[in-house]
RNA sequence: GGCCCGGUAGUUCAGUUGGUUAGAAUGCCAGCCUGUCACGCUGGAGGUCGAGGGUUCGAGCCCCUUCCGGGUCGCCA
């Protein structure tokens, strides 16, 4: 039977408990995580948010009714105590438990709840089975580990919004409940019950929102926001996630990155107690590409690829000589000690290539002894092969990997590999921390299924004066003032300076494939916003989620998150998603087929 | 939508070529034990082998379907 608490106050938490407070009366409260009878003397554990205490019943110092209340504990009971802090005689001392100095002697008992046998351990590194913890998530949320991880969670938002008062931003709540929008990813509907067959979205971002507030001369916002895709999850892609989104007026790219790198500064100072050096490196997307493969490098180990289309031209394998006639490109990489893979090991890279659409991977190991392993070298001249190596740096005991390919195909592909050699050959500093933003990102990218271009950040992207001359003739070609940062390979976030000029916003809706009435139709009240004095301005925005989940090393987003969503989007404590109630249906006017 | 991995006691797992009553550890329950700290000792309970179907004299194991969890490609302005 649970009991109240009668007047007891607590009089601190569990492990705040110090040598300060020897001889003092607590009062402690918390869970039982162990009870050890050693009959006439029955040691507990007791545990809440900031650890662990030993408290002691000792039947010769107790009534019987409150000893019986120490034998009765059993694990995840509720319990209050009050009693004395004493100090542990030395060879009783646990050096494994921040609090094993002192131990709190029992003189009165409550429990205040008892428990059933919980379904999971109640302690790290014991649980493998994530679907069980997800059920039990609020007992799951019970073990050290997840409280550090919300308490870190919570300090770091802190240490952020701090930030963003120190410059002069303001934080507005916009709208959950919001339009559809037509690009992107597909959004979550609300059925509207006033309006029979409408229906709000669930916001992606707060990004129109946001822009409307810098008409409206807010001039400085950010917001903690919530968004919503809905969209496969992956290990870092939850359907709900949190953003630190914010928006400039009167600002270019590197004005927005000085907020921002001064907020990622301050986390790390703060929360990790490492000092990042300002201003962040900057590269443009073009060299990421072309020297990492990618747009988020993961610049803490070299393996930079090299282009050697030229060199192929007449290299005399044949594949690679047609690639260039059909004007694709030659990249390859070194891999500093790769010639220890074995034929398998070739195999399964080629394999692994292969699954980012590369047709193939071409290999090469130079032996110490000056031997040549290779997929494709028996078609090279002597010379073509001492150029090679030339080029690429292959020393003996390296193997180098090559990919004909479209360009970006060829490029990301390696990019890939390169990030799993670096993995595999161990080049990968853990202990780096490497941010750098990527600047300069296409404003378009070709959507071969669609025959039309997207937008590669999002419409409203200001491209870069100098290409705006291309926009009509060449828009694959324009550059836009837009900027990831990047954190160990792995994209924090993303932002961009704005069109405010209404017939450039239109050109580039035209761009995109729509019509004028379309455009008008989706985004009339923005464009119509641009008539009326739109200060130039940026923004940026980043996923909390990921960054907390670097910040401890987690593996999944699901860990940082209090209440996650499994890989099909459900909730597997309450589930959720769940049927609705006929009447529920009928008064939104919706009809559920479930036949298709 | 595609591909890959997994599902056996509350939990983590083992289970040989398809062959007797499906095991271990831990947890749980009971008893004993006055300084334990992964307490110890003795005893005990605990299983729809995810579900359904098939092959077989016989299925945890093989086949098919399906559900659930995870990873990944597509997708994610």
């Amino acid at each position: 039977m649970a009991e109240f608490l009668g007047g007891w106050r607590r009089t601190k938490r569990c492990a705040e408990a110090t040598e300060q407070d020897l001889g003092r009366e607590l009062t402690l409260m918390g869970w039982v995580q162990r009870a050890r009878d050693m009959g006439g003397i029955v040691f507990v554990w007791l545990r809440d948010r900031s650890g662990i205490i030993q408290v002691v019943f000792d039947a010769n110092k107790l009534d019987q009714a409150t000893y019986r209340i120490g034998e009765t504990l059993r694990g995840e009971y509720v319990l209050a105590v009050r009693g004395e802090l004493a100090l542990r005689a030395p060879e009783a001392v646990n050096e494994n438990l921040p609090t094993g100095r002192v131990e709190l002697m029992v003189k009165e008992a409550k429990i205040l709840n008892k428990a059933q046998t919980p379904p999971i351990y109640i302690e790290d590194g014991k649980n493998e089975n994530e679907a069980v913890r997800l059920k039990y998530r609020y007992l799951d949320l019970r073990r050290p580990s997840m409280q550090q991880m919300l308490q870190l969670r919570a300090r770091t938002v802190d240490t952020i919004r701090r930030h963003m008062a120190s410059e002069g931003f303001i934080e507005v709540e916009t709208p959950i409940l919001t339009k559809s929008t037509p690009e992107g990813a597909r959004d979550f509907l609300v059925p509207s019950r006033l309006h029979p067959g409408d229906f709000y979205a669930l916001p992606q971002s707060p990004q129109i929102y946001k822009q409307l507030l810098m008409v409206g001369g807010v001039d400085r916002y950010f917001q903690i926001a919530r968004c919503f895709r809905d969209e496969d999850s992956r290990a870092d892609r939850q359907p709900e996630f949190s953003q630190l989104d914010l928006e400039m007026s009167f600002v270019e790219p590197g004005d927005v990155q000085q907020v921002v790198e001064g907020a990622f500064a301050d986390v790390f100072r703060e929360i990790k107690g490492i000092e990042i050096l300002l201003p962040l490196k900057r590269m443009t997307w073009h060299d990421a590409m072309e020297t990492y493969g990618s747009d988020k490098p993961d610049t803490r180990f070299g393996l930079k690829i090299k282009t050697v289309t030229s060199w192929a031209k007449n290299c005399g394998f044949s594949v690679f000589e047609s690639a260039v006639l059909e004007g694709r490109i030659v990249c390859g990489l070194t891999a500093p000690g790769g010639a220890r893979f074995s034929r398998k090991d070739m195999d399964a890279l080629a394999e692994f290539a292969r699954g980012y659409h590369v047709k193939g991977l071409a290999w090469m190991a130079r032996q110490d002894d000056g031997s040549l392993r290779s997929s494709f070298a028996k078609f090279l001249t002597e010379d073509k092969l001492a150029e090679l190596n030339e080029l690429l740096d292959i020393k003996p005991g390296d193997a180098a990997f090559f990919i004909a390919d479209k360009r970006l195909t060829a490029l990301t592909a390696l990019g890939q590999l390169r990030n799993r050699l670096g993995e595999q050959l161990g080049l990968i500093d853990h202990s780096r921390y490497d941010l750098l933003w990527i600047t300069e990102f296409p404003l378009l990218e070709w959507k071969e299924e669609d025959s039309r271009y997207t937008a590669a950040h999002h419409p409203f992207t200001m491209p870069m004066e100098e290409d705006h001359q291309w926009l009509q003739t060449d828009p694959g070609r324009v550059r836009a003032k837009a900027y990831d940062l990047v954190f160990n390979g792995i994209e924090m976030g993303s932002g961009s300076i704005r069109i405010h000029a209404r017939d450039l916003q239109e050109k580039m809706f035209s761009l995109l494939g729509f019509t004028q009435e379309e455009a008008w139709d989706r985004f009339g009240f923005l464009l119509e916003a641009f008539e009326y004095g739109t200060p130039p301005h940026g923004g940026f925005a980043f996923g909390i989620d990921r960054l907390i989940m670097k910040l401890i090393d987690a593996e999944s987003l699901r860990d940082v998150l209090a209440f996650p969503k499994a890989q099909n989007a459900s909730c597997l404590m309450m589930e959720t998603p769940g049927p609705v109630s006929e009447e529920q249906l009928k008064m939104l006017h919706i009809a559920v087929d479930t036949g298709v």
